[in-house]
DNA sequence: GTGAAACCTCAAGATTTCATCAAGAGAGTT
DNA sequence: AACTCTCTTGATGAAATCTTGAGGTTTCAC
């Protein structure tokens, strides 16, 4: 699911949460202090941080200032101080969510989720098929690194043949997704845009490169 | 600041929140119960909204549910069960944070920071694309270093285009995220406002430097 | 093989979408 | 009241895209 760093001193604590976690299907690392603790996120990028106040060797709002100079992985503070005056200093340092010592695995499972769920948000939808990419969001696609330039019926047929790379497509369904029904159209205005979209991807029905029609049933777009 | 919606039902509550917030600069608006605040939530479009649990009319996690089905807005949850149990449920339910009662003004200050911090994530105070830059908070824009002198509708056209610099802009969403919805307005207007701006960024349609018109799809900004 | 059905491609006309200008309304200012 | 700034709307021409018809090619079943 994810790949978990914590930073923690406790040897104890540290198999307890490892053990936990491993359970809830995330991967967790551990480091034992903070500078340690520094070099491995750097070094491991892991998707979230988990770091423990009180560590030997430096302040817990030092570290995670420096983190923070280093990296915007989420970090969630796990902290025995519940007076409002350190945690206040805390979120205002970055860090992204705490946990008040002792806390349950649950309660650390559902922050966890939680960070991952904001950090995943707004993550840029690519495709890929051998040399074939697109970028949804960006709408572009790119050839062997060659930006396409393709007129919108073109692109969505593009999506559509990506998104299921390997299946067939029929012509029914390339109606409905890119056409939107209910289309009066024949299935003749798909063949002369899917005519078109081989031709910018450099490929002729004859001799084809991704896209292979399958007599009868429709097309499928394969990596060459 | 930031526009805070409080959806809480005692009457002292909201008055001390409304001040605290409003010494920080924040402002404050609330509703008394919980659908009068969800249809607030959708027309006022807060940056943040604060929603206190053990509402009369509704219990708290089915608003908050309700609210993450119509709008991605952070919300903090102000409770006053303080165990594991219920706090790991508002935050899988969607919440962003909680605080819990009663809080301090400078506690939820701070939680209110963190998640326009968190909200704001990769879209921080200030924006650059290429040689073009704008300061959210004083509301300027430059290019090259030049200050453009933008009507506000231009600048919040370019706001939103920098935010999602790269990514396909539709016309309809400039309508809802600039003239907000519900808006009777055409589509004409976009590309006038649309056409306005490039002159300012000295560009033109056909010559484009940063605002690249996707034919039938919308608008991306791109460094030139 | 042979014929029917399905498919491919081209070219031209039809349609949609865009960019820009210009006129006018409305709000706020001088 | 005249002025400025901003926004909305309609018009116009241009550009890009889509659809359709027709002719030729391939595939499949018999």
């Amino acid at each position: 699911m994810a790949r978990i760093h914590l930073i923690e001193d406790d040897a104890e604590i540290r198999r307890l949460v490892a053990g936990a976690m491993a359970r809830a299907g995330h991967e967790v690392d551990s480091s034992a202090s903070a500078m340690d603790g520094l070099q491995r996120v750097i070094s491991d990028r892991p998707d979230v941080v988990v770091l423990d106040l009180g560590l030997p060797d430096l302040d817990g709002a030092e570290l995670l200032r420096m983190l923070r100079s280093v990296s915007d992985v989420p970090v969630i503070v796990a902290t025995a101080r519940d007076d409002d005056e350190s945690t206040v200093k805390l979120l205002d340092a970055g860090a992204d969510d705490y946990v008040v010592k002792p806390y349950s695995a649950e309660n650390l499972e559902a922050r966890v989720r939680a960070v991952l769920r904001r950090a995943s948000d707004g993550k840029p939808a690519t495709l890929q098929v051998g040399g074939l990419s697109i970028d949804i969001a960006a709408r572009e696609a790119h050839l062997e690194g060659e930006l396409l330039d393709l007129a919108p019926k073109e692109f969505e047929l593009l999506q559509l043949l990506m998104e299921r790379a390997g299946e067939v497509v029929s012509k029914r369904e390339m109606l409905a997704e890119v056409w939107r029904e209910p289309y009066g159209g024949s299935e003749r205005t798909v063949d002369v845009h899917l005519s078109w979209l081989r031709k910018k991807l450099g490929e002729t029905a004859a001799e084809p490169r991704f896209l292979q029609t399958v007599h009868g049933v429709g097309v499928k777009l394969v990596a060459p």
